[in-house]
DNA sequence: CATAACATTGTAAAAATATACAGTATTATA
DNA sequence: TATAATACTGTATATTTTTACAATGTTATG
């Protein structure tokens, strides 16, 4: 099942791309592999919240605005964290996530924007995720804000 | 010239209601007095850079988004501050503007945003503002910036 | 005044987008 | 296992939105 990292990429493509109508995102959307139609497409734009505003300079822009995915955003990031992830370890300070293939961006996005105060960054690539932690911040302290913001995290499945 | 009203309370309509196509705007605008096509609506649409997002909801709603309109050029500053503007008084020192009703707001960003010179700030109720000019600053010359910087100002209209 | 440039609008048509419906697959439940 | 419930998708269509074009009016300019 793909949906979720066409959902992903989708959202990422949105994110930095200016894009115009949905036959284009189609495109885009088919360069990295993914075929649907657009009546999928729509559907896809209408789960994740993308909207189409005039850009100002006589033509339309599809936006995907943080504002509007606001509400209850922890919880759908809780989620997309918890659909792609399998386990946490360690390497030295830094926490090795991984993920079911493709998510790992998802995930990634998810910890980023759940601004966990231990955590000052992430790198992700296809199934792993590299969790740096903010100076100082021990392995056991990490896990717990971890579980703390997502609900039902434990460290292995 | 009916556009400018048209547009303010198109943008006030949209502010204040969950409206889900343009068809039901029409509606509420006709409910105003302003009967157009939904071919104008779509181009008054466009000018607001009002935006079409889904509401989370099954729905889809039109918002009329700060964020889109923020980094306002010059041009569509000046257009939002004749659009709630009706005239310019003197109270000793200070210019009082009075706007259309709600528009005080949206014409003080305005007039800040335009960065005049003479101008150190304002101070906005629901219909009126206060423009503080900066010392020294005669009456004709604040009201002399606002020609220079809001084509088509004029004292009173 | 005449002419040009620009702005606004409706009509009609094109283009873009959303969705009803049906089909397939997966998962849950008795 | 059989049945029901759910999720996802494509096809075809309906709905919605945008725009080319022509008409009208307004403002600027010679």
């Amino acid at each position: 099942m793909d949906r979720s990292a066409r959902l992903a990429s989708l959202r990422r493509i949105i994110e930095t791309n200016k894009v115009a109508s949905q036959d284009m995102l189609l495109k885009l959307l088919q360069d990295e592999g993914y075929i649907v139609t657009q009546a999928t497409l729509s559907r896809d734009l209408k789960h994740l919240k993308v909207g189409k505003i005039p850009d100002g300079k006589g033509g339309y822009l599809y936006t995907y605005s943080d504002s509007a995915n606001k509400g209850g955003s922890d919880k759908s990031l809780a989620e997309d964290f918890k659909r792609g992830y399998i386990g946490i370890d360690f390497s030295g300070n830094m926490a090795v996530v991984k993920t079911l293939p493709r998510h790992a961006s998802t995930v990634a996005f998810a910890i980023d924007n759940l601004h966990i105060k231990e955590i000052v960054g992430t790198v992700a690539g296809d199934d792993t995720i590299l969790i740096l932690p903010k100076d100082g911040v021990k392995r056991q302290e990490l896990i717990h804000s971890l579980k703390s913001r997502i609900p039902g995290f434990t460290e292995n499945l």
